[in-house]
DNA sequence: CTTGTAGTTGAAGTCAACTTGAGGTCAAGG
DNA sequence: CCTTGACCTCAAGTTGACTTCAACTACAAG
């Protein structure tokens, strides 16, 4: 599979564990980078996938692809990135996840002071105003994690 | 505004928090129902605002529409349904709540872990692979709450 | 040299939950 | 009678993150 030490895009689907066409798309959007064959085949470097990993987290703690994107942009530009450097990309996370969790946990215990009653009063339950639950703008959002829900959502 | 006590339109709008686009669109998938006057106006019964209640805390917990259309299904025929009935279709929540709480504490506490070495290792890394963080199915998913991002998103 | 697998493109489709827009109706106040 | 504002319908648009498709090309094995 590999004459040189470049890789194709199924190798990088394969270890990467994104589809060829999330791959193709990645690089549409400039998240990452690949070269190309004299018969035009992408053939990339083996540190897209460190910046696919990076990625694959970012979206795991809750990251669009446009922050993920924000943040590789501040990789440092002549040199490869060392471990710090991804260390400092992923330092901003555990607040993050922190705050996630806090908002679900106030969610929750104000639903504990409301499910014996089953009041979800329009002004008053905690479950139905959520003051720290933060509306989502723009069409097509939620306030709480839809992709949790495959969490339960078996098949 | 009220002549007899049907609601309008805006008059459930404004009481439950939902825009009228909303409204009507919960109207044409069957999750909520509305009268009309001779002129076609929709005209709504009062109950309607619990039913809207119950929908808005549904969907802040997680719950997709078609979840809370479910749930909603299940209230008795006959009779108005009572406060016992709305506690019941409630009081899984707080199960859903804790494993979602517990997914995004497992990833945090992955985090924690591997902050210090920006390893991001595909194999190893906890962040990068959660075990109990499902995998969504489908385009356009992905493992967390996109929406919890607004939390942080400012503007 | 043939064959099959893997790769290419651009455009369009998917999903959820709505919103927006165009074009028209209706009821009340002045 | 006219205007204003609230309401109606139906179709199409929005968002993010991709996937799917059709039609075609490249490369490695035999």
């Amino acid at each position: 599979m590999r004459t040189t030490d470049l890789l194709t895009v199924s190798d990088v689907a394969e270890r990467s564990g994104f589809a060829p066409s999330a791959l193709r798309f990645y690089e549409r959007i400039g998240l990452v980078h690949a070269t190309r064959t004299t018969g035009n085949q992408r053939r990339y470097e083996r540190s897209v996938l460190r910046r696919l990993a990076f990625i694959r987290a970012a979206r795991n703690v809750g990251l669009s692809l446009d922050e993920a994107a924000a943040a590789l942009a501040t990789l440092p530009d002549g040199r490869p990135p060392t471990r710090a450097d991804w260390a400092r990309l992923s330092r901003g996370w555990r607040r993050r996840l922190d705050d996630q969790i806090g908002a679900l946990q106030r969610l929750r215990d104000g639903l504990d002071s409301c499910i014996g009653c089953g009041c979800l009063s329009l002004k008053t339950c905690a479950v139905q105003n959520p003051a720290d639950v933060a509306q989502v703008r723009g069409p097509g959002a939620a306030y709480l994690p839809a992709p949790l829900r495959a969490v339960h959502a078996r098949r």
